[in-house]
DNA sequence: TCAGAGTGCGCC
DNA sequence: AAACGGCGCACGCTGA
């Protein structure tokens, strides 16, 4: 689909705001009049259903403009379960109920049709329709009206339960009784359960018009469909996961795990608390639990170490002076990753792909970025022995494409200010230049320790970071160790040499006093909030949601032009997104991959330029050793 | 005993 | 006046 010149480019879908009748009444349900039902159990009957206007007569349902499309399932992996039940609401229609595994195969072609036909579908959570159905060949095609993030996108920010239930009764007034969500739905089905599943997809094409109203008056249209069209390839995303190279996490855990007990080892020879050691074993008496901070931190003050707390920020600087210290972090280091990652990741190999599934929130942060869990693969530590162990499939190889500086990119397009742009429009280091204006050198005599200061600089100050905050962050970060008085007078400096950032900050902060509880990002998103924001969230909204903006783009984008070829979306981190494809077609996808990410970005980001770094590899973390 | 808030830290 | 944001998970701890 070619670019429509109105900022987007993907194919919007026309709202459809006629009303429609109510259905006959059911006597099942007091509150609904459009419960009604026909179960199709046979492939005849669903021939018939599907077309149940004679082509003399009047239109299809495939000419209808809207249907309200949800399944019942026999559990909640794709993988695994299967479709126990299909509801097909359409206007003026009883909810057509097709009992699926009654259906042969061959029998199933009007449904595929149908489902991949430009009708617009209804759903509520359709990412999870949506991989049950491709797992059983019937992968249903754009255009998308989600419900749920329909209402997410007008309510981002707030927190807001997202149930259909839910839905149901604040849109609607309509209490739905969903005890049956949890029957059992493999057994001959009862009447509750079929009017239950009826009742849901009816509701569907209830909330629709006003879902669209709502989104069309809070100029939020633009933002859902690119929601819409991005589910497809976030459910495409989840169901080819990614493999993990067992032994190799194995043998790496195993040497996390000793390193770890060394760092421990040395923890209790250090004897930091008179009899008090440091131990794993909590039945011993007088022993310390490393793992607890509040013990950690009575055992640092009796030693007289000046802390009131044991985070990272105030151990940092304090651990070239107390070797006790450093062998606390690097023990605490180590405890983490075995215990989030080493010995958590093998749990998550599915038993049938033997890879890694996790489940994506596209709208899972407040400010429109995914979220990512079980397990979170957004988190895995970016070292190399981690992410080598992340790899392709034999005869395949993983793209990986991240955005270079998308967030400072995205401040001088927003604050437009003249420093950073010319900066970037010449091709220059944004880093090194910062830390020129701020030290007074020379660019080209801007040391590497100098950078690393520039980077805590302009990555802390955009977001309205205090000069405390950024001695403490420099440090812990970027191991640059600045007195208050430093970080106050590089603070100040930054805002002298960006003037134009300076001025953003500042128009943000009447907002801000103004007393405002939204905050739009460039492509339209908005964030709200119940009470008074922080300033540093209305500093930050712009930025991220339009990371967010431009990257949810990229893969509507790229899930266009991937359908050729055998590259698979396998995981997507922010600003970065990574394929995995045949050794053969690694360097059109990468092109394509890159394509698409410089299209979405420039689309927001013009003038400032756009890059994107590509790397081809056996693995997440380049090629092994 | 167990849910839940709090602390701390992995990533962008 | 001063203020960096967004997540998920493991852990120890608290309190009903």
């Amino acid at each position: 689909m070619s670019d429509t010149g109105d900022g987007w480019c993907y194919r919007p879908f026309k709202p459809v705001l006629q009303p429609f009748p109510l259905m006959p009444a059911s006597q099942t349900h007091p509150h609904l009049k459009d419960g009604t039902y026909q179960l199709i159990t046979s492939g005849k009957e669903l021939e018939s259903a599907l077309r149940w206007c004679s082509p003399s007569g009047g239109k299809s349902l495939e000419q209808s403009p809207i249907f309200g499309l949800d399944c019942e399932t026999t559990g909640l992996d794709p993988h695994i379960h299967t479709i126990r039940l299909i509801q097909l609401a359409v206007p003026d229609q009883p909810v057509m109920l097709i009992d699926l595994p009654q259906i042969a195969p061959c029998d199933r072609h009007p449904l595929q049709q149908l489902l991949s036909s430009p009708v617009l579908k209804i759903t509520h959570n359709g990412k999870f329709d949506w991989q049950f159905l491709a797992q059983a060949g019937l992968q249903p095609a754009p255009p998308f009206f989600d419900t749920q993030l329909a209402y997410r996108v007008l309510t981002a920010g707030l927190k807001t339960i997202l149930s259909l239930q839910t839905l149901a009764q604040k849109l609607l007034n309509i209490e739905l009784d969903k005890t049956q969500q949890v029957s059992d739905w493999s057994k001959p089905l009862t009447s509750k359960q079929l009017q239950y599943a009826a009742l849901d997809a009816a509701i569907l094409l209830k909330l629709y018009p006003i879902l669209i109203k709502k989104l069309e008056r809070s100029h939020l249209l633009k933002i859902a469909q690119l929601e819409f069209h991005c589910m497809p390839a976030v459910a495409q995303m989840e169901l080819n996961g990614m493999l993990l190279d067992l032994s190799r996490w194995k043998s790496l855990g195993a040497k996390l795990e000793s390193d770890r007990d060394a760092a421990l080892q040395q923890l209790s020879q250090l004897r930091i608390a008179g009899n008090a050691q440091m131990s794993l074993l909590p039945e011993m008496t007088d022993t310390i639990n490393p793992n607890s901070p509040q013990q950690v931190l009575a055992a640092l003050q009796v030693l007289g170490m000046p802390v009131n707390s044991t985070n990272q920020k105030e151990l940092v600087p304090l651990a070239k002076q107390y070797p006790v210290i450093r062998a606390l972090l690097d023990y605490r280091h180590l405890s983490k990753i075995t215990a989030t990652f080493a010995d958590s990741l093998p749990k998550h190999i599915h038993p049938v792909t033997a890879r890694i599934h996790p489940t994506y929130y596209q709208l899972g942060a407040r400010s429109g970025r995914f979220s990512c869990r079980n397990p979170p693969l957004q988190t895995i530590p970016r070292d190399a022995a981690a992410r080598t162990c992340f790899v392709a499939a034999p005869g395949y190889q993983i793209v990986q494409a991240d955005y270079s500086q998308i967030e400072l990119r995205i401040v001088a397009r927003l604050s437009g200010d003249a420093q950073m742009q010319r900066a970037y429009r010449k091709g220059e280091d944004l880093h090194r230049l910062t830390a020129a204006l701020v030290t007074g050198n020379a660019i080209d005599a801007v040391s590497e320790e100098d950078r690393r200061l520039a980077k805590a600089i302009n990555f802390g100050l955009i977001y309205g970071m205090g000069a405390a905050k950024l001695q403490s962050y420099a440090e812990m970060k970027y191991g640059v160790t600045l007195s208050l008085e430093e970080a106050k007078a590089f603070r100040k400096r930054f805002f002298e040499a960006y003037t134009g950032v300076a001025e953003w900050h500042e128009t943000i902060k009447r907002s801000y006093i103004r007393g405002t509880k939204e905050s739009r990002t460039l492509a339209g998103r908005r964030r709200r909030w119940a009470d008074k924001p922080r300033l540093a969230e209305l500093l930050n909204h712009p930025v991220q949601g339009l990371n967010a903006d431009i990257t949810k783009l990229a893969l509507v984008k790229l899930n266009k032009v991937l359908t050729e070829t055998g590259a698979k979306l396998i995981c997507t981190v922010h600003d970065e997104i990574l394929l995995e494809c045949p050794v053969v077609e690694a360097k059109h996808i990468s092109y394509l991959l890159r394509r698409c990410m410089v299209a979405a970005a420039r689309k927001f980001l013009r003038p400032i330029p756009v890059v994107v770094d590509i790397k081809v590899s056996s693995s997440w973390g380049g090629d092994e050793a």
